[in-house]
RNA sequence: CGGAGUGUAGUUCAGAUGGUAGAACACACGGUUCGGGACCGUGAGGUCGUGGGUUCAAGUCCCGCCACUCCGACCA
């Protein structure tokens, strides 16, 4: 590729507000436009390395035996709604009318396409197991797209979908899948970790995120010095070591308390551990249900795992004004201790184990300046639900006794078990088995996100200057510069090797512009970021100079010996 | 959804108190330079996000809308 006819070019300056490393690098070495917020343009060195990192994940999802197809990229509504998802995915599903009023939802994610594409050919439990996969535009309404092509509106996603007839055998497809995905990052230059993580609106019952370390990652998670375990945030579990069990139940004590509404301030009012202190977190389901979080003082509420066990798929924290008017409690001095006697509507209260690790708590009386001593659950109080509502910490031990340390990552990819979770609400979703009778399958599905990737691999290979591309997804092998190209001579000979390099199958860019400075040929090979730059120069007397992008040296070297140094 | 902020040339920005739209970079042409983002000259490029209002006069003041960015989505 001749530079000088290359579409999209460096500049000096990125956007004002691009943060993260990826966006600026992307954005000024021309990888990258921005066309409205969240959805972009990928220029032509930037599709050179989408299209690289593609064909990486494709060698190895072929290699694991699953099939590319491809689906439309707009979904018929109707297959949302045969399984409700429609509403549980509504606030980043996006539709649209044709000209006859038909509904579509422009695909997000297609479990349904895959699913309805299999029922097609009734399958017989012979046909199984099989994976397909394909590579689309997705379309998310995110509230927020942030950080370049971290997280945006419109995407490449590789997303697969694998069917079986039982449980046992999908169990092999999951652990084969991530190896595969292990490959696959692994080829393109990323150290993942394999995190536990929700499900979330895709539904099934447990799923892994393939993490990036990266501090401008948005993916929270938790995992142990020696790495033997690690999950997100939404589902990580640890050890809640009892307090004072031994001690002795006293009464139930009401007393006037003027105090602030936090916890701290209730701390200090009564000179006793946060701990002892029950925190009560109000919230509002979709159904307009009250929910009672309760929580030992010392720990906050995940509202993931919260989510899971009330079976809510929607929470907000209750206003002020509802606490008042509707539990009639007041802000600040909720309390489980007969609160089901003001409550008019349906409130339920959900209370964390870690309330059995403290006896004796304090905290509101559900009236202003009222507080509770001595509260205990089982005496005082009943909670209608009790399970894991925490949310796990940096510092805290995890259930092998070992301390957990909070990271955050960049997901780059995905793998869900799903079961039934669509064969079991979609019709005619089932196979034959081998005694004549109709059977669900079950389903896993897999997903990576391209751009997101490639915005990872630009995260970790960077400096000062510009992006290091590995050798395996740059869009172009060589930087070829030609300095004193108006020298005759030089363009000769310059033109004389772009030609023999790329004889050699080399993807070689060859900077030929005229009366460009070096000073700015050089800059521009760094910010690109091209794994090795050629000079040739009137200094080079009839070699070559040759360095490595991330080099601090060049030495001079032949054609041939270069071409010895790059086919390993 | 809440809070904060920003919309002026392709980009980064400047345009106190209202009075004929500016710079730098980038771009085009000419010339000089030529191993770490050189320089001189000339030139082209703007419905000041949008709609309304106040005013003799609005980029500037007021109101609505739109777009975009950042923070938060949590302790009751």
């Amino acid at each position: 590729m001749l530079y000088s006819h290359l579409f999209g070019k460096t500049v000096k300056k990125a956007p004002a507000d691009a943060t993260a490393a990826s966006h600026k690098l992307l954005y000024q070495a021309g990888f990258i436009r921005e066309s409205t917020a969240g959805r972009y343009f990928y220029l032509p060195l930037g599709q050179r390395v989408q299209m690289k990192i593609m064909n990486i994940i494709r060698e190895e999802m072929d290699r694991a035996n699953a099939q590319e197809m491809l689906t439309p990229v707009l979904h018929p509504l109707s297959l949302w709604k045969e399984n409700n998802r429609h509403r549980s995915a509504g606030y980043e599903l996006m539709t649209i009318k044709d000209r006859r009023d038909f509904q579509f939802a422009l695909g997000g994610t297609a479990e349904e396409m895959f699913v309805d594409v299999v029922r097609k050919f009734r399958p017989s439990y012979k046909d199984f197991p099989f994976n397909l996969y394909q590579f689309s535009i997705k379309f998310r309404d995110e509230l927020r797209a942030r950080g370049g092509l971290l997280r945006v509106r419109e995407f490449i996603m590789k997303d697969a979908y694998s069917f079986h007839i039982d449980a046992n055998d999908f169990q092999k497809e999951y652990e084969k899948m991530k190896k595969t995905y292990t490959r696959i990052f692994d080829r393109l230059g990323l150290a993942t970790v394999i995190v536990e993580s929700d499900n979330g609106y895709i539904g099934g019952e447990y799923c892994h995120e393939f993490v990036v370390d990266a501090e401008i990652g948005e993916s929270k998670y938790l995992t142990t010095a020696d790495g033997s375990y690690a999950a997100h945030e939404d589902v990580a579990v640890f050890k809640k070591e009892p307090k004072n069990n031994e001690e002795k139940m006293k009464p139930l004590q009401k007393i006037p308390a003027k105090r602030g509404t936090t916890m701290e301030d209730g701390v200090k009012f009564h000179q006793l551990p946060l701990w002892q202190q029950i925190k009560d977190v109000l919230f509002v389901d979709e159904k307009d249900r009250f929910i009672l979080a309760l929580i030992r003082g010392d720990y906050e509420v995940n509202e993931v795992k919260l989510k899971h066990l009330t079976g809510a798929l929607d929470l907000r924290h209750a206003t002020d004004e509802e606490i008042r008017n509707k539990v009639k409690s007041e802000p600040g001095f909720l309390s489980p201790v007969g609160i089901k006697d003001r409550v008019q509507s349906e409130i339920i209260l959900v209370g964390d184990q870690s309330l059995r690790t403290v006896v004796n708590a304090y905290g509101g009386a559900n009236q202003l300046h009222q507080d509770f001593l001595n509260i205990n659950i089982d005496r005082d109080y009943k909670p209608d639900l009790e399970g894991d509502i925490a949310l796990a910490k940096n510092g805290y031990l995890s259930t092998t006794e070992k301390q957990l340390i909070a990271k955050r990552g960049i997901e780059v990819g995905n793998i869900f078990q799903l079961g039934y979770h669509y064969s079991k609400k979609m019709h005619d979703a089932f196979f034959v088995d081998r005694d004549g009778k109709t059977k669900p399958f079950y389903m896993g599905c897999y997903g990576i996100g391209v751009g997101r990737t490639l915005a990872a691999i630009v995260e970790k290979y960077h400096d000062g200057h510009g992006i290091l591309w590995p050798r395996a997804i740059a869009p172009f092998q060589l930087h070829f510069i030609a300095l004193n190209i108006d020298d005759p001579e030089i363009q000769r000979s310059s033109d004389y090797l772009y030609s023999y390099f790329m004889n050699h199958g080399l993807e070689i860019l060859y900077d030929d512009r005229p009366g460009v400075s070096p000073g700015e040929k050089f800059g521009d090979a760094d910010l690109i970021g091209l794994p090795y730059r050629l000079i040739v120069s009137k200094k080079t007397a009839g070699k070559i100079e040759y360095k490595e992008r991330a080099a601090k040296t060049s030495q001079l070297k032949t054609p041939e010996e270069i071409l010895k140094s790059i086919i390993r």
